[in-house]
DNA sequence: AGATCAAATCGCAGCGCTATGATGCACACA
DNA sequence: TGTGTGCATCATAGCGCTGCGATTTGATCT
């Protein structure tokens, strides 16, 4: 009614809700200030150890947990890390969001994942609420970006590391290997087993850009190696699976009734193509050989065991977290250092 | 020296990058207050559209990405779900996260992720540093956590959904099926096709206790129903591969010569069994009947193709994906909706 | 004893946003 | 004309922490 209310009001309202035990529940135990105890969870070193010890019991017996969203927003960088891969069900990208996780996890990093699905769209809306945690630094798959996600990256100052493709330029650091070479290991493979009717069996080449250059280097390679060389790329439009495989064997031998060598995509689909085989008594290597990509679990198990190439998702994980490291550590990369080529392995088995 | 300096250092030091486009730029250029915006960011609808169009057209042009950890530290709670796998190089979990990950990110809400590779001090710390992050939600796999962790989860008041598991008592949420049903479904099948002289092959099983418990399910069945029925649980410590399926047929095979049929806790080691069978020429499934577990990719594809038990990985995700969402939206889960059977099914294939 | 210096500790001012009421305003009612 | 109602908008007070100096302490030197 009377100004007296809005005296009143100016009581401050408590809106701290008294549960979550803060820094300074720990400093008032610790009988030290808040920035003490700040400053012994960042760097132990630069505390007495009497100090420390006394702080260190407060935090166990408070069961203190840092709050690590406070420290983003007065550090203006968050401990995390965001991840966009198409798909974690890809077990070349799961092998490399596992190793990266690891790690970054020593450093206290955290990973945040998203999935693009192959999709530009969808991958420019995971890089506009990546930016907004304030991330330690972004991972992208690939070279291929809309234009406005490279913007909002560049605009953004936080460093960005594209992986699993090399060979075009990057935003800023990338890791991987060529796609195109891979393509052309694979051909001089199989010309190398005397096959000149050959075909690349890959999956959803429309969105995956890396598949379809491993297929335009093969085919190149084919071309440019061995002038009587029947070279067929054939493309399935739906995932690469072990089903996709066989489908595209089938349709593979009908466009080549001489087909004599496949090269894959991925190692799902050769396995598929192995299957077909086996079902349909076409003897491999003999009639037919296959090099699969990937190198994945059942590769050097099944029957016969499968000629392919690694491209080593670990060693891809392993150099992104060095890079990220090393920037968290003021480190800058050389312009050598910026792009990593982490090659590729061709592992020849009895499927060649 | 002298209380003259000190004076001057009262000077306001602007830590302020000045880089960054806050809500208060897009405030004022919008000729609104910061308020506003952030009413408008959350609740479209409460703002007038003028003001909405004026803001919406201010964002543009300015390009300003939200800070999530500004607005999860002023609110208490960050829009962050925390998932804790033992792996997401398993496929199983792969598929979860994946599905779990697409249905959070239509409400903006990220997915951290960590994992724990089957250890509860690594869950622990993994435990402890997302709780740093005041998430919306933790997510965690099976039913076994160290008594810290359960201490430390229930402290924080955060809501917590463990998840592939049912049967134990959960910390809040559970969303799953119960493993000891699947070894006795996959024990009943065996017994079903007159197999006497039968094996689980499961890998890790000193830390993976939910193969674990498929297993005992298993061997529990399989005395319960048939009294003249062998029935051994063979083990491999190393990680569930098709390689060690090979290794684990050969044992099982030493162990009990008149082998007739084998459940394996994964499609991986099953189709390592199968490999082996083929390599030694043993009959699938005359002389021997193989289950496996997972319904992966190749499962259905595979020679003979493999009768599985389906977890259903993507429901998982999708159910806990739902008990998140419903949590934030202010719905109370009741006794009942706690607890998720998301069950199993068994898909009869040529290798039975 | 007094001066000097490094190490240890502390106080302050934000980081950018949201929650909470308060305020302003147009319109309807008495 | 004065008052109530409801909507749109706003000012304020933090959220819990870190970075930056400033200050204190204790050891060493002159």
């Amino acid at each position: 009614m009377d100004t007296g209310t809005s005296l009143q009001n100016r009581i401050p309202r408590k809106r701290r809700k008294m549960q979550r035990v803060t820094m300074m529940d720990v400093a008032k135990l610790a009988q030290v200030s808040p920035s003490t105890v700040s400053l012994y969870l960042r760097k132990p070193a630069a505390v007495s150890p009497a100090a420390g010890q006394e702080i260190a019991r407060a935090i166990s017996t408070l069961g203190y947990v840092p709050n690590l969203v406070a420290g983003g927003l007065a550090a203006a960088s968050s401990k995390v890390v965001s991840v966009i891969v198409p798909s974690i069900r890809n077990a070349f990208f799961a092998e490399t969001v596992s190793t990266l996780q690891s790690e970054l996890a020593v450093e206290g990093l955290q990973v945040i994942l998203g999935h693009s699905e192959y999709g530009e769209e969808q991958e420019e809306a995971l890089v506009r609420t990546a930016l907004a945690w304030a991330p330690a630094a972004v991972v992208l798959t690939g070279l291929s970006h809309s234009a406005e996600t490279r913007k909002l990256l560049q605009a953004s100052g936080v460093p960005v590391i594209e992986m699993w493709e090399i060979g075009g330029k990057p935003i800023n650091m990338a890791v991987g290997f060529s796609h195109p070479q891979v393509g052309a290991s694979a051909a001089r493979h199989l010309l190398s087993k005397e096959r000149r009717s050959i075909a690349f069996l890959g999956a959803r080449m429309q969105e995956d850009h890396r598949a379809a250059k491993r297929a335009s280097g093969f085919a190149e390679e084919a071309k440019r190696a061995a002038a009587q060389t029947t070279c067929e790329i054939i493309n399935h439009p739906g995932a690469a699976t072990v089903e996709a495989g066989s489908l595209l064997l089938n349709r593979a031998l009908q466009q080549i009734p001489s087909l004599d060598g496949i090269a894959c995509s991925n190692d799902l689909i050769a396995l598929g193509a192995l299957f077909e085989c086996q079902r349909q008594g076409i003897a491999v290597p003999d009639r037919i050989a296959v090099v699969g990509f990937g190198d994945l679990d059942f590769s050097a198990s099944c029957i016969p065991s499968l000629t392919t190439i690694r491209p080593s998702g670990d060693l891809i994980g392993k150099e992104v977290a060095r890079l990220i490291l090393g920037g968290i550590h003021g480190e800058q990369p050389t312009a050598a250092s910026r792009i990593i080529d982490t090659g590729h392995v061709l592992i020849e088995r009895r499927s060649t």
